[in-house]
DNA sequence: CATTATACATAGCATAACTATATATCAATT
DNA sequence: AATTGATATATAGTTATGCTATGTATAATG
């Protein structure tokens, strides 16, 4: 039972737990890469990525640890933990239960 | 430049413009139309609905008006606009781009 | 007569996403 | 040498949607 934007509300955590799960992945790069995957739609602010990576991580779905580079340049790295994986699984669900839900609502095919 | 939930942040809106579009309709219809249609999935509370109709209405997208019954019940039919259409057919657009977006990510098509 | 369904409404809360700003390093250009 | 732009992370504060809970009132059902 999931009304309206309950689901979608977090429709930006499948979407770095996905990016995260396919390999630990740190902030910028995730922005760079959803901009490259999404062929320039995505362009997450850096105010919307920094918090979620911070929820995702306080939540247990994701891991981050600093890696330095030469330099003194700092990179935080993010993998995904199996709770994660499990909520991401659960989340994919649940993206495509509400696609039908849209569609069978959007598309005039009942009466 | 739609950004994480920004564009489906109001996903509700595209739903409730969209019945209404097909034929005037009342709040409380619009909660079970969306219950049938969507097999079961949308739920909507009344705490979600009618501040979403009064909000869209004070937009100028859809128009209220009472209907008293026998009885002296009343309904509240609203009927979209010729605003609320541009703005219904647009956000359309956008729900099917932001779709595109969404598995061109989660869909490994690309590197 | 009591409960359920119908019908609308709003005050208050939680929270995701956005705006704006701050800090710091590195590379390239002027 | 200095400035700009890219790289890299962070947070305080605002906005707005959807949710919870509650209130009112009538009609139908058992």
């Amino acid at each position: 039972m999931v009304q309206g934007r309950e689901l979608i509300k977090g429709s930006a955590d499948p979407l770095l737990l996905y990016l995260i799960s396919q390999q630990p992945m740190y902030g910028y790069h995730i922005i760079k890469e959803l901009e490259r995957k999404s062929d320039g739609y995505f362009k997450f602010k850096e105010g919307t990525l920094y918090p979620a990576l911070h929820r995702l991580e306080k939540a247990g779905l994701i891991q981050g640890g600093w890696q330095i580079l030469q330099g003194g340049r700092q990179r935080k790295y993010y993998h995904i933990t199996d709770k994660g994986s499990s909520i991401l699984e659960e989340k994919r669900n649940q993206w495509q239960e509400f696609l039908v839900a849209m569609n069978l609502v959007l598309r005039p095919m009942n009466t």
